[in-house]
DNA sequence: AGCTACTCCTGGTAGC
DNA sequence: TGCTACCAGGAGTAGC
């Protein structure tokens, strides 16, 4: 699922073949895909323009619109589940999953590809008009491990929850935030105000090294979804240590990974490497012996 | 404040 | 073979 390797990924490459291009059609077929705007107030706001810059934050995609070079409002793109952006050649056939096409000058077209129908592509006129409240890039300046121990520290919340809430820390999804868990060394089941300062600084490392790996191999591809504008897969599927591993043995450790539910997403562990924390006492149960269920 | 469940969607697959 | 039931998941929302 594309998460913030994936939609860099798709951000750097669509950058090239999409920037100076000026959109000379748009074709919807998923209404929902460009909402609240209908696909006729759609076209009128996009059709005519020209791209000026494709950008990233947290997991949306910003394409900088212009018309006759003065600003003319910001296509923001989340490609959620299944979302694809393709370049393809105007005559090219859109097949069964095109939801939305741009008709590109220079005979190109972009494809946005979504067999799920999650994914969206809104018109704005500026992106925080549209943007929720995200937290901080995990790859930028704003993001040090004191924050993270400070942040973590703020709230008192399960490690793995709160690491997928983009208002808290931006761009990271269900397999990442396994990954840098079982990195730290550190159970996704955790209480946030219970973690170290030492614990915290791991975690911060492990969240950027993943990152950076997986940015490094174009995003990770584990089934027919995610392809780069180019139409490749990822290469970071290889490398996972515990995501989509239950049932095998932990590369670090050898025990067998375990497959739980957290907050209604999959999650992998490592019971070894990621010991299960021990039970918060309430205030009554306070001088009693914890109930280790 | 933080949790849980539900919704949106469809292709793939497990089970019968 | 052919059917049904369920699963995956990012984010928004509702309810407790």
């Amino acid at each position: 699922m594309p998460e913030l390797p994936e939609v860099e990924t798709v951000a750097r490459m669509l950058r090239e073949p999409l920037v100076g291009r000026r959109i000379e059609a748009a074709w919807v077929g998923w209404p929902r895909a460009v909402a609240p705007l209908g696909p006729r107030a759609f076209s009128n706001r996009v059709v005519g323009r020209t791209i000026r810059s494709v950008g990233r934050r947290a997991k949306y995609l910003l394409l900088e619109l212009e018309r006759d070079g003065l600003p003319s409002g910001w296509l923001v793109g989340h490609l959620r589940m299944s979302g694809r952006l393709q370049i393809f050649p105007a005559a090219s056939d859109r097949g069964p999953y095109c939801r939305l096409c741009l008709s590109l000058t220079g005979e190109q077209s972009l494809h946005f590809i979504d067999v799920r129908k999650f994914g969206r592509l809104r018109h704005a006129a500026r992106p925080e008009l549209v943007l929720p409240a995200l937290g901080p890039e995990p790859l930028g300046e704003g993001f040090s491990a004191q924050w993270l121990f400070q942040a973590l520290r703020g709230r008192r919340r399960q490690l793995k929850p709160l690491l997928l809430d983009q208002s808290f820390l931006a761009g990271l999804g269900n397999i990442y935030v396994d990954e840098a868990l079982f990195s730290a060394g550190l159970h996704p089941l955790a209480s946030s105000d219970r973690i170290s300062r030492r614990r915290a600084a791991a975690l911060h490392d492990s969240i950027r090294s993943v990152l950076t790996a997986a940015l490094a191999g174009n995003g990770s591809s584990f089934d027919a979804f995610y392809r780069t504008p180019e139409g490749q897969p990822g290469r970071y599927q290889d490398q996972f240590l515990i995501y989509g591993r239950d049932g095998r043995p932990c590369r670090r450790c050898g025990r067998t990974i375990v497959k739980l539910a957290v907050g209604q997403r999959g999650t992998h562990v490592c019971t070894k490497c990621q010991p299960k924390p021990r039970l918060r006492l309430s205030a009554g149960d306070r001088g009693r012996r914890p109930v280790n269920r």
